[in-house]
Order: C-alpha cells, then structure tokens, then sequence
DNA sequence: TTGAAAGCGATACCAA
DNA sequence: TTGGTATCGCTTTCAA
C-alpha cells in the first residue's frame, strides 16, 4: 500500500503538504493541489485509517447499540440502523454495529479504546444501567429513546407520550369512548423498556382526561398471543369500538383474528396502530396510524453527535411531535 | 486515557512487557505479570486500536457488507448480522456495517484505509461487480451467496439448487404433480441474485426429472403482487394441489388469501415454504419448510474468514445441505 | 505557500 | 525472563 511519503515524493512535495491537501487545514497553491491529487490518484493512495487516529485522535467511526435480538419489532430495527449508517456516511463517518447483549463492556470497550468517536444507543431502558456508564466515557453519546435520569445525555425520540395522549383523542373525536390497547410484548414492559412507559402514560391519562373507558394488556407477537389478548380486553371491556396497537408484530395476526371471527374492519372495530408508514401500507387494510418516524430519528440522531463533536451543540433532549395519519381502518361513530 | 508508558511505569517494568503480558506472545513470570495486571485493572488500561492498528497491521474489525434496504427479507437479513456480530466477538473483532448501496466504493475505502482484517459480503449477484473488486483487496473476504465465477473467493451458503430440488422432491413424494412456484420479487430475479437463480434451477430441473407440470411467477410482496401472482400460476396451471414459496414477505398474505377464498391449508392445496424455522413457526398454521440456516451460515462466514486470516484455511466454496422440516402444511394426495 | 520534524501509542526485533 | 528501541503512517506545530 501506497504511504503519505510515497505520494510526497511522487508529486514532489513534502508529506505534511500531502497532509494539507487532504485536509485543506491550510492554503494550498493550485499547481501542488493538482500534483498531490495526481499523485493520489495514480497510486490509489488511501490514507491509513489506524495512523490517522493515532496522530489525530478522531477515529470517523460511530458505535450503533442495536437490540439484535429481542422482542422489538425487527424491521423498524432495521429502519433505525439503515437511517444511522447512511446518515453517519454523509458526514464521512462509518458504523461499527454493537449487540446490546454485551451491555456496559461493549461500550467501554470501543470508546476505551478510542475505536470511535461517538456513541449512538438503541432501545433505552428507563434504568439503563448504561447510562452511567455513557456518562464516564469521553467520547459523545446520543440515546435513541429516554430515560428516567438522562443527566447530561443527549436523547432523541417520537414524544411516545404524546403519541399515546393523541392516539386517545383521534379515537375520542370520532366517538369512541371504550378504547383497548394491545400492548407491546410482556418483555417489553417488565424490561421497563423507556417508550412503552411512556406511551402508556399518554394514553391513560387521556383516557381518564376525557372520561372514556379502557383496558390495557402486554401482547406476545404470535397467532395464540394476540388472541389471549384480544379476549383478555374483551373480557374487561365488553363492546368496545376501537384498538390501539402498539405492537407491530400483533397487527397482521390481529386483523386475520377479527377477520375469522366475522368482525370487519372499520365497519365494526376501528383500529389505530403505532408503527412506520410502510407498516401501516402492506396490509390488507390501510391502517390510519401514528407514525414512528424511524428514518427521522435515526438521521438526527447523527447529526446531534455530530454537533457533540464539533463542539457546536449542546447536550439535549428532542422528542418528535407525533403524527396522526388517517387511513382506512378509523370509522367515525354516529 | 492511560498509555502502555504508563502501565510500564506503575508495574515497575518496560513497555514491551506490558504488551507481552497482554499478547502472550513470550513466557513472562508469575509476579511480573500480577503486577501488570493489577496495574492495567488500577489505571482502566485499554490498548489504543489506533496505535495497535498501526504497529501491527491487525485492526480486529470485520467489514460486513448487508443489503439495507432491498426486497430480501428483513428478519432473514438481520439473523445473518446477528449471527456475524455475535460470533465475530467470539474471535475478538467488532464489525464494520457497510450498506450495498456503496458498492465497490465502500469495500474500497474500508480495506485501502487498512479499518479491517477482512470482509463479509451478502446478497452476492451471479455477476457482481464487487467480486472483481474484492479479488483485488489484500484482505480476505467471504461471499454469504454464491456468483457464477467467484474465482479463489471463499464462499458459504445454503445450497440452494438442492433445495429447489428438494422441495419439488418432496412433494412429489406426497404424489403432488402440479406444483406452483411462488417466487421472489421481480427485483431479486432482475438483479441476478445468485440464491433466486439457483433455487430455480434446481426446482425446474426436478419437476423435469419427476415429469411434473409447474408455474413459477415471481411476487410482490404485498396483499395485491400476492393475489396476482397466485392469479396468474393458476391460469397457467389449474387444478394445482402444492405451492413452493420463495418469499418469506409473502407468506403471510398468501394464507390469508388462500383463507378468504375457502381453501384450506393443507386439506386443499399443500404448502412448502423456504424460511427460517421461526418464520414458518409465526404463522396460522405451522408450516412444512425448507430452513434457511442463518445463524449457521453467518457463524460460518465468521469462522471462514478467521481461517483465512491465520492463514490456516484455503479459499473454498462451502454450500450447505438442505433440510426440509415436515410440519403441519403438506398433506399425501391419495 | 511550503518543509522539517516531533509526536501519537502500540508491536516486535535485537540484545542481554 | 526482561529491556531498549526502531518502526508503523499520519497530523500539526514551528520555522522559513
């Protein structure tokens, strides 16, 4: 492999000019740019990533905490990981993709060993035990979600409070008062996972805002889990007109179970679901739902350690509005 | 950040021993290596990777190149990152998470700054142009998929024509003769991906050998691309008593479909699909499969590369048999 | 506008 | 069994 001196020499300059030109820390006449690129170009001269860290102590690597294996619905895993290592590429930086099974070590591993730059963290848990430990390293930290104590952390999230406070009122303005929401899996809550807590939270207290009647349960992501629930709500809320499901995984074997059991939807239950665009489309009825803008969250969540970076930014909290869109399966009651 | 100077100086030894103590590439006593030790654990010592790289030519990251945003099945993707991710830190290396999108570009760029010790490719097309390109890397890279002329490429998959073979075999042996393929999405036959191609031919070339009548068409992956490919194999081929399905998206909207137009699972037409074993555990009913092997197959691509590394292992393509698991969706024709 | 040279923090060879 | 030191390839300060 080419060297930083092999270019010099080539183009008949010193290394460190070599070093401005890629840089461009510093004037550079047009001639030696013209040289040094030439130089470059002919020996595909690749700039050794190790020896650029060393001397620089930048690495343009991110760390990505991903659930790699857990019981949140994969594909909008997928969209948060695909959202972050593109937007990471736009500001010239690449991913190195951690599990969160290795926990606290993971982390304090890579920023140890100062393989990268910034830390980004998926899944948050109210009482993430990694928050201290984010906290101690020196390299930026973003969180994607919320927890109870962020500290000083930089967090971005929906507002899932907010999501679950309008997901109510939609169904309230077109009159239905007895609401039952399919939970995300039992897992999910008993982790004290960050965004169902506080969907949660929304929901109930519109419910209790506006006087309707609702009954809740935790939802396992299979044909016979999604039917336990559906008679455990039923059983503590008989007639009721609407779902909310805040459980991706739940929403195809939901609508084949209403569907066996001769219950149309929107004709004779509404359902809300909380889940990406492309989700709520690719069933057989277009679902009106609340948006989970993972494309938009995992760009910014980039962007915010890469303000942390500069320095240009400050640590805070962001948390999107939620976005309510009606399609086909909200019916409005007389 | 503590240095490997600073180690030395607290243990009372040289720099060199400490970096012994850690590699273990020389006998070091007892007592010196208590001291280092506790000495490492006293100041929070992490080797710098940067430095490490630079000084050893080893970086203990692997490149995985995943395709982020395709037709291929979203759960199926993330079972082989699961997979590498988890057992490349069996052998010590984090992983460095390449999009398709960037193509040659980012195999170039990772392997020309020296950021990995080798690469782990997926969704290989018959005729990629990232093979050229990775032949001429100086690290070793694995294929997950299988191009018409991988040269001394390492390669690992399941063996897909077998298990086109396979599935045809093993409804004929239920005395089906008239079987539908359910193909993948137009876009995975456009691109020449190896596996789609590969399961077809072995599909054809059994039903040739039995004398079966078949229809292949492939299939959107959506309530509608289901209802018109399903249209259009039974315009071409009435009366057809099993469907082979190559397309995990697809088959949840296929039973459904099949439901809502009367026709049940198994008694009226038979079903074998090729998935992974808790995609076919997931729907209504527990369906007869071809596994795709995931986790092995990325456990493989893992141990390949870490051969290669050594340098104990010799390129070499390594296809996988077929398993065909019987369960509850293929009935025996009288 | 450019060059020279001092690090950055490890590894591994050469000695002892 | 251990230490000294050249070396890896780049960035950046100091000088010109």
């Amino acid at each position: 492999m080419a060297t930083i001196s092999d270019v010099a020499r080539a183009a008949g300059v010193s290394a460190s000019t070599v070093s401005y030109v890629l840089s461009g820390r510093r004037p550079i006449s047009a001639g030696t740019r013209a040289r040094v690129e030439a130089a470059i170009a002919e020996l595909h001269y690749h700039p050794h990533a190790g020896a650029r860290a060393l001397a620089s102590s930048r690495t343009n690597v991110l760390a990505l905490v991903a659930p790699l294996r857990v019981d949140v619905s994969v594909p909008v895993i997928m969209q948060f990981v695909t959202a972050v290592v593109t937007a990471a590429r736009r500001f010239s930086h690449d991913v190195l993709l951690l599990t969160k099974d290795e926990g606290t070590a993971g982390l304090e591993r890579v920023a140890g060993a100062a393989m990268v730059d910034g830390l980004i963290v998926m899944d948050v848990e109210r009482d993430d035990i990694r928050v201290p430990a984010l906290r101690r390293l020196k390299q930026p930290a973003v969180l994607i979600g919320l927890p109870d104590r962020p500290g000083d952390l930089t967090c971005v999230d929906l507002d899932f409070t907010a999501t679950g406070y309008e997901c109510v009122r939609h169904l309230a303005g077109h009159g239905h008062r007895r609401i039952g929401l399919v939970g995300p899996g039992p897992g999910v809550y008993q982790r004290g996972t960050s965004y169902a807590t506080r969907f949660l939270s929304g929901f109930s207290d519109a419910a209790a805002e506006l006087g309707l009647a609702v009954a809740v349960h935790a939802c396992e992501p299979s044909f016979s889990g999604v039917g336990d629930c559906l008679r455990r709500i039923e059983a503590e809320l008989p007639d009721l007109s609407a779902l909310v499901v805040h459980n991706e995984e739940a929403l195809a074997p939901l609508l084949e179970l209403l569907r066996g059991s001769g219950r149309r939807v929107p004709e004779d239950i509404s359902i809300v679901a909380v889940c990406p665009r492309d989700v709520a489309l690719a069933l057989p009825v277009r679902l009106t739902s609340a948006d989970i803008p993972a494309h938009e969250v995992g760009t910014l969540a980039v962007e915010m350690t890469m303000g942390l970076l500069d320095g240009g930014r400050r640590p805070e909290t962001r948390l999107l509005a939620p976005t309510i869109i009606d399609r086909d399966s909200c019916r409005t009651l007389p």
